[in-house]
DNA sequence: ACATTTAATGCTAACGTTTGCACAAAAAAA
DNA sequence: TTTTTTTGTGCAAACGTTAGCATTAAATGT
């Protein structure tokens, strides 16, 4: 009882393959087929537990019914949570999910764009490193739906969802700003990353519009994750002098940045506040808990698969939007007004009230 | 140019496609094809860019090249490192992967396994929820290979790579207590996972090991990640007189411990202590870092990895291993003997000298 | 009675490969 | 020569579906 096949039922029952085909997709009535035959047909299809296989509907339809999902890494939180929303949102649509991280290298991601492509997904979701415009133009002219997220790419015409880096960061800061903070830090990665640019001159914008200084640290990309990070913030924080708030650029840098901070014994709310680009769990959880910039993971995620499905059914497959989506600043206690004394290099008490909303 | 087929070639060359096809399988030697028409073959092929497409290709084999994953949920961060490391490690194998969230949810993993298997899966790597034993049956007898992980499964004859949680458990409980903790309260989950069993077996041991008293909470499975949980394990932390330091049992868990901890303003290191079972960055990140019963990532995944693939390539398929990997208990600060002075309800300076290692 | 329409179903060629076997030509053996 | 072996290559079936067109039988129209 390995497999039943169509064919099986053919000869069981006496009548053509396509016949049943017709049935079992629902065209009885198109094709006029007559009430008993489907009655028929569908009983023992029932029956015997006919499961079609997928390989060869998809040879003969050209749909696999497989997207593939292409991020820079996707252990990384962000990723992870988009990774677990978008499967959640393709299954109603019987569409599974391939993934495979990029690691921010461009010849990688091409290798790995050709391996799908021979795989014959039907379309792609991609968090695109630099340099591979190329790649993905050939898709479009293959007429392979894709959709970029996360990172703009310049000059390409091809839907894309992310959300105003810029202005989300400009947002943050002037935050800090309004809480009383004067000398705020920003950390970001030295990369050719788009949005990176983006969070880099709203900084820098809010800076100029309230007459802060810009005190900018990039942390190399390979190095983003080491020890060597951490020392890089640690060194730079302590070198500038007057620095009363972090901005970090991404949810890892401030991993590296809390623990530049421990290595410093600065203790956030006290002697620095705090800002991340990047939302978790973890943040929340954190004490104090650490004001974050959200990406709505969810819209995102909706917005992707939506402006890929349509892609998908073929008859739009021009449509090129680009969406973008309101990040959301989740003010927690590590951007609170510093208290009055502040002397830096003294570790006191800690200064937050628990009266502080907790979230 | 859309698709250069097998048959177009044949076309162009005037040959068979039986031909091409040997030779572009490095089968010429064996099918005695003349060098000369081979080298024609393969510059033509070369020249022509040609890609095989590998849907024929699996329709004819039987073979996808791609396995499932499927976890409870791929955004948590254990498993979404685990998603990662599998996917970098079956690439050159040419295995691509599909994931799924199970939710711990048995009906949904039924029906995922039902999708893949038409999907034509070639095998699958599974953290199994509860009750889901007869369906991995039905895998095994149908002879598509499976490899579980995680959560041991009973009475089940399949190949398993997991940790001792029992003893890990245990281990990391008697860490507490040679740091000077005599009331180790235990934070699980109430769920039919083997693992946690394991786990709250394993600090039970060592609580009648020490004599040390058991002080356990469960939490709900479906309220894990809520503030109701914040709620429960705060009440229950502050309802038990004499707790001086908190396991728990996951990395989810621990996020919301930590707010509790934050509720009931319990410094870590100063008024109680914490160890997490599984780690990462974030817990180092922590100030103060916090000791974890790390899991071993990479050589679990490769176990996986190297069972699924001896069992797809068919020969051996019989292998049914199970391979138990040692944990490590990364003992960080918070598991560093509390200071004499112990006021549990007075807040004060933070007692962590910056001499303690970092990492 | 014959032609035409309509209803009900079947035939068969795809989809792009792989693979067992057949076959022809050339070379070797008889 | 004739037979056998070797060498090189092609044929065609198969994998399990789908879909365009063909076919048949019954019903309707003239």
């Amino acid at each position: 009882m390995s497999k039943l096949s169509i064919k099986d039922i053919a000869k069981a029952l006496n009548i053509s393959t396509a016949t049943i085909s017709y049935v079992l997709n629902g065209k009885a009535r198109e094709m006029r087929i007559s009430d008993s035959l489907e009655k028929k047909i569908l009983k023992f299809a029932r029956d015997n537990n006919y499961q079609p296989r997928k390989l060869p509907i998809s040879l003969r339809t050209g749909r696999t019914d497989i997207i593939c999902l292409m991020v820079e890494d996707i252990a990384d939180n962000f990723f992870a949570a988009i990774a677990g929303r978008i499967a959640e949102l393709t299954r109603p649509l019987g569409i599974k999910v391939v993934y495979m991280s990029t690691d921010n290298d461009t010849e990688k991601t091409r290798e790995l764009i050709a391996d799908f492509r021979r795989q014959n997904v039907d379309g792609f979701i991609i968090s695109p490193p630099p340099g591979i415009e190329r790649d993905i133009r050939q898709l479009i002219s293959d007429e392979i739906p894709v959709v970029l997220f996360d990172r703009p790419l310049k000059n390409i015409r091809t839907p894309y969802v992310g959300v105003d880096n810029g202005k989300s960061s400009e947002n943050a800061v002037m935050h800090l700003y309004n809480q009383g903070f004067r000398h705020v830090a920003f950390i970001t990665l030295d990369s050719d990353q788009g949005q990176m640019a983006d969070r880099l001159n709203g900084y820098k914008r809010a800076a100029g519009r309230t007459g802060m200084p810009v005190l900018v640290k990039k942390i190399g990309f390979a190095e983003r994750d080491t020890p060597a990070a951490v020392e890089k913030i640690a060194r730079f924080l302590s070198s500038k002098s007057g620095i009363d708030a972090v901005f970090f650029a991404t949810g890892s840098l401030a991993l590296s940045g809390l623990e530049a901070l421990r290595l410093l014994s600065w203790k956030i709310g006290h002697d620095v506040g705090m800002v991340v680009f990047d939302d978790n769990n973890f943040l929340r959880a954190h004490s104090p808990s650490i004001t974050a910039v959200a990406q709505p993971v969810n819209e995102l995620c909706e917005a992707l698969v939506n402006l890929l499905s349509t892609n998908l059914t073929g008859k739009s497959n021009k449509k090129t939007e680009k969406i973008i989506l309101p990040t959301k600043l989740v003010v927690r206690q590590s951007s609170m007004p510093l208290p009055a004394a502040n002397p830096v290099t003294t570790p006191a008490a800690a200064p937050i009230a628990a009266k502080h909303k907790i979230g």
